[in-house]
RNA sequence: GGCCCGGUGGUCAAGCGGUUAAGACACCGCCCUUUCACGGCGGUAACACGGGUUCGAUUCCCGUCCGGGUCACCA
């Protein structure tokens, strides 16, 4: 027996099973040819984060579109960093979009899928089995330095100005004896498993990224730490282990992760597993000072996912959105394709962008308009309502104690080949309708048009109070309006208003705009007519009379 | 600082040695129009800089500058 098994002996008395059981429990997957398996791997440290959503998103795409599997991993090996509720606060974000998972975690103690536990806390066993293997073939061994001695290492090296790490001839407790390792761990020493790379540091590995294209960095010399004291192993080692194990073929993730390849492909190495592909996706940025910088967790609250919840963005919005970033050409094959379902898009992974985003709140708003503007009422009012009983108590109870009204309300100018495009969120409905609920409502009749005097409008608002009838139609509604104009010095017909401005007082625009100022205290409104009907005949005539009075003094 | 990656209009971006350097958002103007909006048309605006290579560089190479990432018993 050499040292190196009875070392793994000593170090590892609990393991039961051999990496062979392991391959036997998560064979390969026979999925066609070309199927790839993608999954989301966040760690439960606060909320769902745009970017990792983006990420997931574009996972779930790629294992979709070629008819494979998409799965959740829940990577809680850092007990210090967890939150309450994470794991809850993921599912929940990715699920608020869209983003299910064919398999994997799916709710507090909950999961589905043949190849877990899908949470790595669970999966402590299946660690120590390969930690075991790779000290029994000398490629992993104990550490029993502490963190001053770490810091001890680390200082003396920025003296010599070489690289920190432990490495190399820095590497204390890369060679030592069997007897020695006996005596500390009988002594109740903690200790850390590290990798005992064979790397050269002289020597560059090469992989294709998915995205990136061709990589060169320098192999990994780095001794680094498969399982911390507690026995739990980092993200290097369970990356590798359950991407193996759950037969993961395409590891899409955030390219902070790309300087680690080189320590990732020798730990497949290493453990005798087949590396899968990577593809590392650019983070989502924002502008800060004239900087880019990534969206930060603590200072942008549209980092969370949970923003565009409480805002009101439609999932479909936020998914085209982050499509637009992710697949430039999403644009044209949506205006081709108006109506199909965004699973009909062929994604693809490579078409990614290699630098990252800034994120563009305008244009998310011009999406989310598109996507809502051709929308029916009822869906509108419906997702409105489910947005509202949320976000928006008192809204919610004024929609649903006139649920006819607000169907009416929400109809205006929707509909028909050129929809009104008004609504970016729902939290914007509230304001949009306040004319036409008195508890919203806030008058506001200084809102003329330059041309016209107080005494003009009150004059216009006397005169069309009389010709008023509710029971108009849109063009008898309008052939009124025109009728008031030349009694009154104003043309009916635009062009001869700009033709020669000064032989008129104003057009019937400005007529139209004084009446909707004193309807609704707004400049801008969808169809005037249908609003009124809404409002009904006194109620009109009310805040019609109102008005002229306020423009008489 | 070492090592990676990147730099096309304000933003997202096509482009792969020869183009009038697409398109989208935003902005501006015009048209349509009762207002607003929609729609249509048009406009402002870009290849970071310096060297090569080449008949010719936004495209290829080198350097500079700028930006981003990473160097933990965090992921």
């Amino acid at each position: 027996m050499t040292d190196y098994m009875k070392l793994a002996a000593l170090l590892f008395p609990d393991v039961e099973k051999t990496p062979e059981d392991y391959e036997a429990m998560y064979p390969e997957r026979g999925l066609a040819e070309g199927a790839r398996v993608t999954r989301f791997a966040p760690s439960p440290t606060g909320f769902l984060h745009i970017g990792g959503l983006f990420a997931a998103y574009v996972a779930k795409l790629t294992a979709n579109t070629t008819g494979g599997v998409f799965f959740l991993r829940i990577e809680d090996t850092d007990k210090k960093r967890e939150v309450e509720d994470g794991v809850s606060g993921i599912v929940k974000g990715l699920s608020d979009f869209g983003v299910t998972m064919d398999e994997g975690v799916t709710g507090f103690e909950q999961e589905t899928g043949d190849y877990g536990p899908y949470q790595q806390s669970k999966r402590r066993d299946i660690y120590r089995c390969f930690a075991k293997k790779l000290t029994e073939e000398g490629l992993a061994y104990p550490c029993f330095c502490t963190a001053e001695e770490l810091d001890a290492i680390r200082k003396q090296q920025e003296e010599e100005g070489v690289n920190p790490g432990y490495y190399g001839k820095y590497a204390r407790d890369r060679e030592m004896p069997l007897e020695e390792v006996e005596r500390r761990i009988a002594e109740g020493q903690p200790y850390v498993l590290r990798l005992k790379s064979q790397g050269d540091p002289e020597k560059k590995v090469r992989y294709q990224d998915i995205i990136k294209g061709k990589m060169e960095l320098p192999e990994n010399i780095m001794d680094i730490v498969l399982l911390k004291t507690d026995g739990i192993p980092t993200y290097h080692f369970a990356h590798c282990v359950d991407d193996h194990l759950m037969r993961t073929t395409h590891v899409v993730r955030g390219d902070e992760w790309i300087s680690s390849v080189p320590v990732h492909l020798q730990l497949f190495q290493y453990c005798g597993f087949r590396a899968p592909k990577f593809a590392h996706i650019a983070p989502i940025m924002k502008l800060d000072d004239g900087n880019k910088r990534k969206l930060s967790k603590r200072k942008d609250p549209e980092a969370a996912v949970s923003y565009y919840v409480e805002e009101g963005y439609p999932k479909e919005a936020v998914l085209e959105y982050l499509l637009t970033l992710a697949n430039s050409n999403f644009e044209d094959w949506r205006r081709a394709n108006k109506e199909a379902p965004l699973s009909d898009f062929p994604f693809n992974l490579k078409k990614m962008s290699v630098s990252g985003a800034l994120f563009d709140l305008a244009k998310l708003n011009d999406v989310s308009k598109n996507v809502i503007s051709v929308m029916s009422a009822e869906t509108v009012l419906d997702r409105v309502l489910t947005w509202a009983e949320e976000y928006n108590k008192d809204f919610y109870g004024l929609l649903t104690a006139d649920r006819d009204k607000a169907l009416r309300i929400l109809s205006v100018d929707r509909g028909g080949k050129k929809p009104r495009k008004d609504i970016a969120k729902w939290s914007e409905v509230p304001d949009f309708v306040a004319y036409l609920y008195d508890d919203l409502y806030t008058e506001n009749f200084d809102q003329l048009p330059e041309n016209v005097t107080p005494a003009d409008a009150a004059a216009i608002l006397e005169a069309y109070i009389d010709v008023y009838d509710e029971n108009d139609d849109q063009s008898e509604w309008f052939n009124k309006v025109k009728s008031l104009c030349e009694p009154l010095g104003y043309t009916p017909n635009v062009k001869e208003w700009k033709q020669d401005p000064t032989a008129f007082k104003g057009h019937v625009g400005h007529l139209s705009t004084v009446i909707r100022v004193a309807i609704t205290s707004r400049t801008n409104t969808p169809d005037l007519c249908a609003i009124m009907q809404i409002l009904g005949k006194d109620e009109c005539v009310n805040r019609l009379r109102k008005a002229a009075n306020y423009y008489k003094g």
